[in-house]
DNA sequence: CATGCAACCTGAAGTTACTATAGAGTCAAG
DNA sequence: CTTGACTCTATAGTAACTTCAGGTTGCATG
């Protein structure tokens, strides 16, 4: 199959599927006398793995590791294991952050029930007066 | 004072104070002869009250139409308290993208629960199967 | 055979919010 | 007069794509 019919049954789209070939993600494609990518199944099978992991908010990173270590059979799937509870571990790490998030603009949002001036508005008020707190290091590539 | 005092009390760096100036968030400072940046308290207060609104996650476009309506004291801050609520929405949104996506997770990551040959591993074999649902779409800038 | 059109090709630039680097200029102290 | 900290501009890099410009390929129709 050409580019245009991979990317619709693997839900994404041709420039998508060129760039993960651009960045190694996907091996490249044998090319017609016309210069058009080829594809098999093979193919199909790691775009999909590919599109689920980024569906999963995984990094492009975090999937050509994965995609390495199930290259290996020889290697048992420990590793993979670890990948993938890392991963959890972000995602955990995000919502905890956004949870916190949520608390201190909920707290804001209370300091403005009405409409009123804007030299008034609680939330103005409240932006201008909190402790700048640097961000915590992110061990994550959530944003 | 000059750029690095200021950067330093509002708790960020120089780099991003004159980033901030070039993207229109902070207005062009006076100079001196000698060309360099010299601020005073109102940049200060513009400033917290910018990083005030990264530290909760606002795109610089939030804070942009945040700054130009709290600019206009004429118009009340109704327009404020919408900004502020579609903000708080989109960490809602983002907060529940991602208790799903765990839920995928934690539904995956079960089914590999020993050490065991890559071509058994259920991770793997989840990621392979799993049916690509393209994603939903973002009307958030959180990532 | 000519033409039109969809699908394909490459390479470069744009997106967000910075961070990092290079190379040059300023200024106060010793 | 030199040293060193600080500042300046301009440029490139980050992640994961998307968009665009300008050019081919290949099939169908007149």
């Amino acid at each position: 199959m050409k580019i245009g019919e991979l990317a619709q049954v693997a839900q994404t789209t041709v420039e998508t599927v060129r760039y993960y070939e651009k960045k190694g993600l996907l091996p490249e494609a044998v090319r017609t006398t016309g210069n058009f990518r080829v594809y098999g199944p093979a193919h199909l099978e790691r775009l999909r793995f590919i599109r689920n992991c980024r569906a999963l908010d995984m990094s492009h990173e975090e999937i050509h590791t994965l995609l390495d270590l199930s290259d290996q059979p020889a290697k048992g799937c420990g590793a993979i294991n670890t990948v993938f509870d890392q991963h959890i571990a972000h995602v955990d790490e995000r919502i905890q952050e956004l949870l916190h998030l949520k608390e201190q603009l909920a707290g804001l949002r209370q300091r403005c029930q009405t409409e009123q001036a804007v030299d008034d508005c609680g939330i103005l008020q409240g932006l201008a007066a909190m402790e700048t707190s640097q961000k915590s290091e992110r061990h994550t590539h959530l944003g």
